[in-house]
RNA sequence: GGCGAAGUGGCCGAGUGGUUAGGCAGAGGUCUGCAAAACCUUGUACAGCGGUUCGAGUCCGCUCUUCGCCUCCA
């Protein structure tokens, strides 16, 4: 069986092999940090971090670069709008380089309560800006970029590739939508800025060989994977809606200059919206991460948004997420189930579900069916637990083992330790284990006593600090309540 | 207007020709002092209209509706 992926360049599901046998170059659009991480930045770097976690454990040697865009670029190719980070900048009375280590920091706090691995290399925009002069210089030499008043331009008729990514090759239909009245120096008015000269108020600008200016927004992507993972790199992914103008001039810029193809598998994640519109900043919609934390455990967010397919919407409500609230809850409640249980003598076959887990993950990273298979594991196991022959301890050792490969390494959902006392010391913990079998001990005397009132007292109080006692045939058993 | 995606049972959400997706919620049952959990049973779903086919949610056409991109955005 082997890995297929969609690529959104040829339309279809294509085998999957490295350029190089055995390791993967991926490049994966970060965020702009003018701004807390929202449920859209979720459902991004999650759904890749699912990519990055299924090639490494079908062998590959990944190498992830996802860039921090800490440059705030123009609003548009127009040349005029606001530099989103200045902006933020003057608004919270600091300086841009504040601004971006401020927010970049908190992007990954966020990245790391919704158990998203780090990339292998988190590389600045500002920290390349000579490889983006290079690179410009390179496509000025060729003749695909001109130089005009200290401002450069990608020439997009020189590049006749154009549109190969979102299907946008009409010129006419192209400039149509570009508003007209504007002043700029550009040949045609779909070129796009490669270099921008700066205006005396302009807080973010370096030395180049046209002018004291900034890099445009499209060139720091093709300028930094190429300089971290070669000229040709096996998957690029990001959003859907960077698919024109954004990637669409990578492809431009980086084939122009190389003369190579830039991307084997383009890979583009879907929205996430909100009572079915897309959340977006402008819209006043989005759903900060951070706020959103404070009510929802943040692995279930992550299980919310694995149990869709990365290229489809994904529609937020509240509804919804306590559905997968419970649902998550019901496989923890089974992996802590299996872990306590004794031993039995029955033989469980793990492997079916382990093949159709294989299965669905090699189809384009299918979690909503990995994930159902999970479900039906549980039930499974559920089922033989319940059985007079129980699940015999090489069986369970079988399960456990699958269960960590594909629960928590691949998905991320099911970690070992979710129900341990967060924060705290194994000091600590084991004094609560201490202090929790005393009262299930007193409990157990009262309920053998018919004292109930004393006995659902005890389940009661301890339900209101968070943890829950259930009676099961071994004795009562305790569990902390994940919030949601 | 151009490019693209999509309409699935109360809700979420898979499924590219032929047997059950899965979850949540609901109903009935087993177990239980009660509760919780778990298990069992329970749903004539595929926007509409035509067409292709022995057979279509799945392919083709038309209609209606929704959404994304064409300005920064994951």
């Amino acid at each position: 069986m082997s890995l297929f992926i969609y690529n959104s360049l040829s339309r279809t599901k294509e085998e999957f092999e490295p350029l190089h046998p055995g390791i993967v170059g991926m490049y994966v659009c970060g965020p702009t940090v003018y701004g807390h991480a929202h449920l859209g930045h979720a459902k991004s770097y999650v759904s890749f971090d699912v990519v990055v976690r299924w090639l490494r454990q079908s062998g590959y040697r990944v190498k992830y670069v996802q860039n921090i865009t800490d440059v705030g670029h123009l609003t548009d190719d127009a040349d005029e709008g606001e530099d989103k980070i200045m902006k933020q900048a003057y608004l919270e009375k600091t300086d841009p380089m504040e601004i971006a280590q401020f927010y970049t920091r908190s992007f990954y706090e966020d990245m790391d309560r919704l158990g998203v691995l780090r990339p292998n290399i988190a590389p600045a925009a500002t920290g390349h800006i000579p490889e983006q002069i290079a690179l410009i210089e390179r496509l000025v030499k060729s003749g695909h970029a001109y130089e005009v008043n200290g401002n450069v331009y990608f020439s997009v008729k020189s590049f006749n590739g154009y549109g190969k990514l979102s299907g946008r090759t009409d010129q006419d239909s192209l400039q149509s939508g570009i508003r007209s009245g504007v002043r700029s120096d550009k040949r045609e008015s779909s070129d796009f800025a490669l270099w921008k000269k700066a205006d005396e108020q302009h807080l973010m600008k370096w030395n180049s060989p046209w002018s004291v200016g900034y890099p445009g927004w499209h060139l720091e992507c093709s300028a930094m994977s190429m300089k971290y993972l070669g000229e040709t790199i096996d998957i690029h992914g990001g959003g859907m809606e960077n698919k024109f103008p954004h990637h669409e001039c990578e492809i431009a810029q980086s084939e122009s200059a190389t003369r190579k193809p830039y991307v084997r598998f383009w890979m583009h994640n879907n929205m996430v919206t909100i009572n079915g519109i897309k959340m977006g900043k402008s819209l006043k919609n989005s759903v900060n991460l951070k706020d959103l934390f404070r009510e929802i455990d943040p692995l279930v967010i992550r299980f919310f948004i694995l149990q869709s397919h990365y290229r489809s919407q994904l529609d937020f409500s509240e509804t919804a997420i306590k559905a997968s609230a419970t649902g998550l809850e019901k496989l923890r409640e089974t992996r802590r189930r299996l872990r306590e249980q004794k031993p039995g003598t029955g033989v469980f076959d793990i492997l079916p579900f382990a093949l159709r887990f294989t299965e669905a993950m090699d189809d384009d990273f299918n979690t909503p069916i990995a994930i159902s298979v999970l479900f039906e594991l549980s039930k499974a196991i559920n089922a033989a637990l319940d059985s007079s022959e129980g699940i015999s301890d090489t069986s369970r050792q079988a399960i456990e083992t699958f269960l960590d490969r594909a629960g928590q390494e691949t998905l991320g959902i099911l970690s070992q330790n979710s129900q341990a006392v967060e924060g705290n010391s194994g000091e600590s913990v084991k004094r609560v284990g201490a202090i929790m079998k005393i009262l299930l001990e007193l409990r157990a005397e009262a309920r053998k006593n018919m004292d109930f009132t004393l006995s659902d007292r005890i389940r009661d109080q301890l339900l209101d600090t968070g943890i829950e006692i259930k009676d099961t045939k071994e004795g009562a058993v305790w569990s902390e309540k994940s919030n949601l």
